[in-house]
RNA sequence: GGUGAUGUAGCUCAGCUGGUUAGAGCACAGGAUUCAUAAUCCUGGGGUCGAGGGUUCAAGUCCCUCUUUCACCA
């Protein structure tokens, strides 16, 4: 381990400013943070910044849509990301926002430094416009049909169906997710970056060492090699109306929110360095000896890898020591579903769990430095928790500390060099070793090891019959003391994946803050120890399911949530609080009279029934319906309901949901599927 | 489709530059123990290391083909 104290400044990337944090923006806010508060207990002086990144078109609709401006949005969502990264005992040094005056500044001056050093080019282009919101449209907000394979109601820049990849205007009957018109085509001028010149650079900034093997490899794929050029320009700006930073020289056009979210780590710290005296050009200058780390998830490797670097180095900047990237998280081996209600906010963890510390732990057990994905298994989170720290762990000092309090006034003994504290000890910097390398999973095996070695201790010496008999008091403290000075150590080697429980324990112990140049400073004789009290409780796996049940979205009438369609469509959750709709937005809604012409089990599925749909149309209709609870399917074949014929497809688990059949429930009872009046035909209009 | 990863006991994962009978934790079985939050200790069962081929004295570890899962393709 290296002892000279190092200057670090260390961030997360950034999360965006449109919704809540869960469980798999997590992974990367304890893994940075395990990784900084070790650092910071080697003796390192460690800056940990981070912000809200705020702009962009999603937020812009979105404040639109809530009908407050963009920056109340942002300041809302501000302070709950703040409360819940507190909660997770994410310790941020200054956790900033992306709309500020120093990112301002800093965009602007990263531009002119830029384009002064012939790196801005502009070209006019031509981009989709809705022609009703009077604003060109980001691909995300452009749907239509699939050109490869037809289906309908896809993005604009890949199909979710059969996969393809293609351009907005590829798509079939294009139109506008933000207003429903058809887009036209119109020419635009845009700025760009001219990455396509940095190749040389990047090829070898990527090769350096920065990244993880497997990242440079990728890298590799991006950039090319030497004499291919297989990098195209990056377009840094768009047109009004967005919300960002409107482009110094150039009126109307606004930085590309990708453009000033990077640089929103460096602004979060200059408000930092205004905070705390800190010289900002000590980090970021062009030759500073300084280190820098930002950790990601590997989706964003291109941002981190590429533009990043080439941005600062053409404008004058360090580049970063190291980008490190993570995987993602799934959650009993699949992706995060609402449906199955493993798609877990922060907030849902904290009411159902409540201890944050364990899902710390639960991660930094699965964390190994590499881009693999982990998997939170919730299973095996409660196995692993309730016997590693109940059982192991924390079992230690509750064993051993009732002889010492009882028996000797809370006082231990002199620390004697006996075999198990020596190999505790030694273990010290293999375990250092595993947390500076991002290797948590190695430095837990090998402190629950360590943990198995003291119970084992314990075990041995069989203290509770020493308490029986006579003249074994000296033999007595001598084993319940070093007991608890394996105990401190543990607590030493947990503390930055367990920093809460390490600062309880450091006062039941009544140590000062435990950091690693304090590992060797055993318990002196006569210490006096505070009462135990138990300081963690284990898991009730009902816990758990009661927070998937909490989680899991509402399957009935059907599936199709409102939530996971375009951003734009989003309900809002004030249903029921009086607000009224237009009649406009009330025809928006198509609702036809169907014919159910088929019926059947979906196999794997629990509670959806496969219906197919007549509305009057050439091609009928598939839709699953979350109604096999309340319905054989054989009942229903042949009768009329109502479908909402116009809700945006939904893929499935087991295919392609083109609507939504309408259906009555409350907690009492249902679903009921509606039916029409005698008279009605398929595919009649409901309104 | 292309590229990069990935597939090791029921579950979650270790296995460095190829080298003795493939490891851990949990779960399971048997025993011990009662200090401790049914915690702890000892012993044990359980794997053709995704499949097939190849290189080698020797392959989970290298090469080829196929396959699983995931991501990326601006």
């Amino acid at each position: 381990m290296t002892s000279a104290a190092r200057k670090l400044l260390v961030t997360s990337a950034l999360p965006y400013a449109n919704g809540s944090i869960h469980l798999g923006h997590l992974v990367e806010y304890i893994q940075t943070d395990i990784w900084v508060r070790f650092q910071k207990m080697q003796g390192h002086t460690v800056h940990y910044v981070c912000a809200d990144d705020t702009h962009g078109t999603p937020i812009m609709l979105r404040a639109e849509k809530e009908g407050i401006t963009p920056e109340a949005l942002i300041a809302k969502v501000h302070a709950e990301h703040s409360q819940d990264f507190a909660e997770f005992l994410v310790d941020f040094d200054n956790y900033y926002s992306t709309n500020s005056e120093e990112n301002r500044e800093l965009a602007s001056n990263i531009y002119k430094a830029l384009k002064a050093n012939g790196k801005i080019a502009s070209k006019t282009i031509e981009q989709y416009f809705d022609p009703v919101k009077n604003m060109f449209l980001p691909d995300r907000f452009i749907k239509g049909e699939c050109p490869k394979c037809h289906a309908k109601d896809q993005y604009g820049d890949n199909c979710e169906v059969c996969g393809a990849t293609y351009s907005p205007t590829d798509l079939i009957n294009p139109f506008s997710a933000v207003s429903g018109a058809t887009p036209v085509r119109k020419e635009t001028e845009h700025y760009f970056f001219k990455l396509s010149e940095c190749a040389d650079f990047l090829r070898d900034w990527t090769r350096a060492g920065h990244l993880q093997a497997e990242a440079a490899n990728k890298m590799t794929e991006w950039v090319g090699e030497v004499g291919e050029n297989k990098l195209s320009d990056w377009d840094i700006s768009r047109d009004a109306p967005y919300f960002g930073f409107e482009i110094p020289d150039a009126p109307g056009k606004y930085f590309y929110v990708w453009l000033d979210a990077p640089i929103g780590y460096m602004a979060s710290f200059k408000n930092l360095c205004a905070k705390n005296g800190l010289d900002f050009d000590e980090y970021w200058k062009k030759d500073s000896t300084t280190e820098l780390y930002h950790f990601i998830g590997k989706d964003i490797l291109y941002f981190h890898a590429l533009f990043w670097p080439a941005t600062l180095e053409y404008s004058g900047h360090r580049t970063p020591t190291s980008v490190f990237a993570h995987g993602f998280l799934t959650v009993n081996g699949e992706k995060m579903s609402k449906s199955r209600g493993t798609f877990i906010t922060a907030r849902s963890y904290l009411d159902h769990i409540k201890n944050p510390e364990y899902l710390r732990y639960y991660y930094a057990a699965k964390l190994n430095g590499s881009m693999e994905d982990i998997d939170l298994n919730l299973e095996d989170f409660v196995a692993r928790v309730n016997s590693d720290l109940v059982g192991k762990y924390i079992n230690i000092a509750s064993r051993t500390a009732g002889f010492i309090n009882k028996r000797f006034d809370g006082v231990l003994a002199p620390s004697a060099n006996n075999q198990a504290v020596t190999e505790l000890l030694s273990a010290s910097s293999s375990i250092a070793e595993a947390y500076a390398a991002r290797d948590f999973g190695k430095a837990l095996r090998e402190i629950m090891r360590l943990s198995d070695i003291a119970n084992g201790f314990v075990a041995d010496k069989a203290p509770w019959v020493m308490a029986k008999q006579e003249g074994q008091d000296e033999a007595l403290q001598q084993v319940c003391s070093d007991a608890l000075e394996m105990f401190r150590l543990l607590t030493l080697y947990l503390k930055p994946v367990l920093p809460k429980l390490a600062q309880q324990i450091e006062q039941f112990l009544n140590v000062a803050p435990l950091s690693w140049s304090t590992d060797a400073l055993s318990l002196s004789a006569g210490h006096r120890i505070h009462a135990y009290e138990h300081l963690i409780t284990r898991i009730d796996p009902k816990q758990i399911e009661a927070m998937t049940e909490a989680n899991k979205e509402n399957l009935t009438p059907t599936p199709a949530p409102v939530k996971t369609v375009a951003p734009t469509i989003t309900a809002s959750n004030d249903v029921g609080e009086g607000a009224y709709i237009s009649i406009d937005d009330f025809t928006k809604i198509d609702l036809r009279i169907a014919k159910i012409v088929n019926a059947e089990h979906v196999e794997g599925a629990e509670k959806l029934l496969k219906l197919t749909l007549d509305i009057g149309e050439e091609k009928t209709r598939q839709v699953f319906a979350g109604i096999k609870s309340a319905y054989d399917p054989e009942t229903l074949k042949g009768r009329l309901t109502v479908m909402v014929a116009n809700l945006a497809p939904r893929k499935m688990k087991f295919g392609m949901s083109e609507g939504m059949v309408l259906a009555a429930s409350d907690e009492s009872g249902g679903p009921f599927i509606l039916s029409p009046d005698v008279g009605a035909q398929s595919g009649m209009r409901v309104k």
